[in-house]
RNA sequence: CGGGGCGUGGCCCAGCGGCAGGGCGCCUGGUUUGGGACCAGGAGGUCGGCAGUUCGAAUCUGCCCGCCCCGACCA
């Protein structure tokens, strides 16, 4: 350790080097992270100060040391800005479909992710923990998930034929540590987390690290003695992710999310918007009332009550949909019911809704509690005696019938004859027909009324990078993981489950921070945090300068990365610099160095300004966000 | 799994029955140096694989493999 840089540097990750009260991304303390900056452990290669002490990371980097390389043009097989960009700028490399190495810089920001992860987790309470990714298929057996994780679970056999798989996930694994390891509620509440490598055979990878077939991910398990104490653990855990995605500098968000097959009552999804993302989420900006699609619910328009009228034939030849409907009668298709065929685990149902409403299909799931859902071919609809374009529920008595809530609201709907061009007016609910269920299936929209303040929600697209479930005691029960209470009874542990994708996240960050030059890194989880350039460095004046500058920010701390190529002109290198985009550019030319200044810009920023030489640390320390 | 697209030096692509090409990158020498330079010389490819058609196949046909996109799927 030499000297004059760690007893600032330590106070200066405390936060007390702050100013104004800006305090984005240390908020609370700084638990964990002792001594760990500041310090200039040798590295392995005896170079001092290149590696933080205890992280023993490379804090500096040159670029002629680097292995990888930019690339010049864009890679045509990426779409998406994240894939396209981490290509470009050497991030990551594809080895097959959704198998990815993170190379030197990547890897250097996907630490740095992991690590706020791995702080927030203990400060939640977690202990971490590492688990086998290999697995016997016989314990996915024993819960059900090999069946229902189906084709994405890796398999393969051992030596001797034994069944294995890659494991997706590790519920299974902890559950087993902990039965083998509590007996009492007094041992109870327990958070363990892991963050390594999980497969899953997914059918169709997409957009680099965002959906991939191996990949890093933290999954926090919680056990619990009680629904109370699940609680406590599930608001921890929920706090700990705003902690994560503030720090990363991230805005994320948390939206009420379905908790599927397995899941007890509470899910929350964590999403970062970006219009390339794969999920939506239904949002309220006046309340921030935030589900995802699938759980979400609008209020949507109410009907006035009508004295019931009696049912009556029309003829309606040719009209076979909801909007031919209403326009043949001139009437409001809120005033129609639609009739939709599914096929669910084989059996054929039949769903009602208003006219002007759409089928959400997970709540219809959930409501069937079916394993497998599909909308039924014409051929199933034929054979099921069923007439496409004019059906109703009216006569329908050997299918199962569902309906959404919106059918009792409101009255004399027109609905399907039962054959062709003939529908029915003056339909009512329940005096004409029936259902065996009756709840809410509806597809939240955009423009709908917020559940909470009637407000118009809006849709929002984004990347999911993180979830958040109660489990309830779906595997402890399975593989009987039980603790004593205090009258002596076995009960089974109840668990939650908290998983982060940690390149997914990373692809996230950059899919929502790029611009069309290149990455736009959050300083906090960008790889360096300065990009030093020499333009000319054929000039000797420059390069002793720039070697200078780039000795002081090595030993103030300041993780840098050197362009210190002789053999580029400063348009490449002023592309490359945006391209990877650290959050600052220093630039070190004749020009500056005749003017005894250095160029100092920032990626965020439009334009630079000129620091003299001296005057240039200081201004780095001067920004709380630049570590 | 359905639909669409694409596989040609390290990268991006052209060529689509008759000698395998261009740009970038790379190597050597020289000139250049604030937004993807210039000159000269050079290295580098069983044209994704297999089979077939043909005097002759990167080019036509069939099968297979791989990659990308849309959908399905995504406790």
């Amino acid at each position: 350790m030499r000297g004059k840089r760690s007893g600032r540097s330590q106070g200066r990750r405390c936060g007390h080097r702050r100013r104004g009260g800006e305090s984005h991304y240390f908020p609370q303390g700084c638990e964990g992270q002792g001594g760990s900056r500041g310090r200039h452990a040798d590295g392995p290669d005896g170079r001092g100060g290149e590696y933080s002490g205890s992280r023993w990371f490379r804090r500096v980097m040159k670029v002629t040391q680097l292995v990888t390389k930019s690339l010049r043009d864009d890679p045509p097989e990426a779409e998406t800005a994240s894939h396209r960009l981490m290509l470009r700028a050497g991030l990551i490399y594809q080895v097959a479909a959704g198998i990815y190495a993170s190379l030197p810089l990547a890897y250097k920001s996907l630490r740095k992710i992991e690590n706020i992860i791995r702080e927030e987790m203990d400060r939640a309470g977690g202990q971490e923990l590492l688990m086998p990714a290999l697995q016997p298929l016989e314990l996915w057996e024993q819960t059900g998930r090999g069946a229902a994780f189906g084709d994405n679970l890796f398999s393969l056999e051992d030596r001797r034929g034994r069944p294995m798989v890659l494991a997706p996930t590790h519920e299974e694994v902890v559950t087993g540590i902990v039965k083998a390891n509590v007996q009492s509620y007094r041992d109870l509440p327990v958070i363990l987390y892991q963050i390594q490598t999980k497969f899953r055979d997914e059918p169709r990878p997409r957009a680099g690290l965002v959906r991939v077939r191996e990949f890093a991910m933290k999954d926090a398990y919680s056990f619990n003695a009680d629904e109370e104490s699940l609680d406590d653990s599930y608001q921890a855990m929920a706090q700990a992710y705003k902690n994560i995605y503030r720090r990363c500098g991230l805005p994320v968000l948390m939206a009420e999310a379905d908790s599927g097959a397995i899941g007890g009552k509470d899910s929350h999804e964590f999403i970062l918007a970006t219009p390339t993302g794969e999920d939506t989420v239904i949002t309220c900006p006046a309340c921030g009332y935030t589900a995802n699609a699938e759980k979400a619910s609008g209020v949507y328009h109410e009907l006035p009550a009508e004295d019931e009228e009696s049912l009556e034939a029309v003829s309606t030849p040719g009209v076979k949909t909801i909007d031919g409907l209403a326009q043949y009668l001139n009437i409001s298709d809120e005033k129609t019911f639609k009739a939709v065929f599914y096929m669910a685990d084989g059996e054929v149902v039949f769903v009602t809704i208003r006219g002007d409403l759409e089928v959400n299909d997970i709540k219809l799931k959930n409501a069937l509690r079916a394993s497998d859902l599909r909308l039924a071919d014409d051929q199933e609809v034929a054979k099921a005696g069923l007439v496409a374009g004019s059906a109703s529920a009216i006569g329908i008595h050997d299918i199962k019938r569902v309906g959404d809530l919106s059918i009792t609201r409101g009255n004399n709907f027109v609905v399907g004859g039962n054959k062709p061009d003939t529908h029915l007016r003056g339909a009512n609910y329940p005096r004409d027909f029936q259902v065996d269920i009756l709840t809410d299936i509806a597809l939240a929209r955009p423009g709908q009324g917020c559940p909470n303040c009637g407000q118009p929600l809006e849709a929002v697209r984004g990347v999911e990078v993180g979830h958040i479930f109660k489990l309830g005691t779906f595997f402890s029960e399975a593989l009987g993981a039980n603790y004593l209470d205090r009258e002596g009874q076995h009960q089974p542990i109840i668990m939650g489950c908290y998983g982060i994708g940690v390149g997914r996240l990373l692809a996230a960050a950059i899919e929502q921070n790029h611009d069309d030059k290149g990455i736009m890194f959050p300083a906090p989880i960008a790889p360096y945090q300065v990009h030093l350039v020499g333009l000319n460095l054929a000039d000797e004046q420059v390069t002793e300068e720039a070697e200078r500058l780039y000795q002081e920010l090595k030993d103030q701390g300041i993780e840098v990365l050197y362009d210190d190529r002789t053999d580029q002109t400063a348009g490449v290198k002023l592309n490359d610099v945006d391209l990877l985009g650290l959050p600052v550019r220093l630039v070190v030319s004749p020009r500056n160095v005749k003017a005894g200044v250095v160029e100092f810009k920032q990626r965020l920023d439009e334009t630079s300004s000129l620091v003299p030489a001296g005057e240039v640390v200081a201004t780095l320390q001067a920004m709380p966000e630049i570590t």
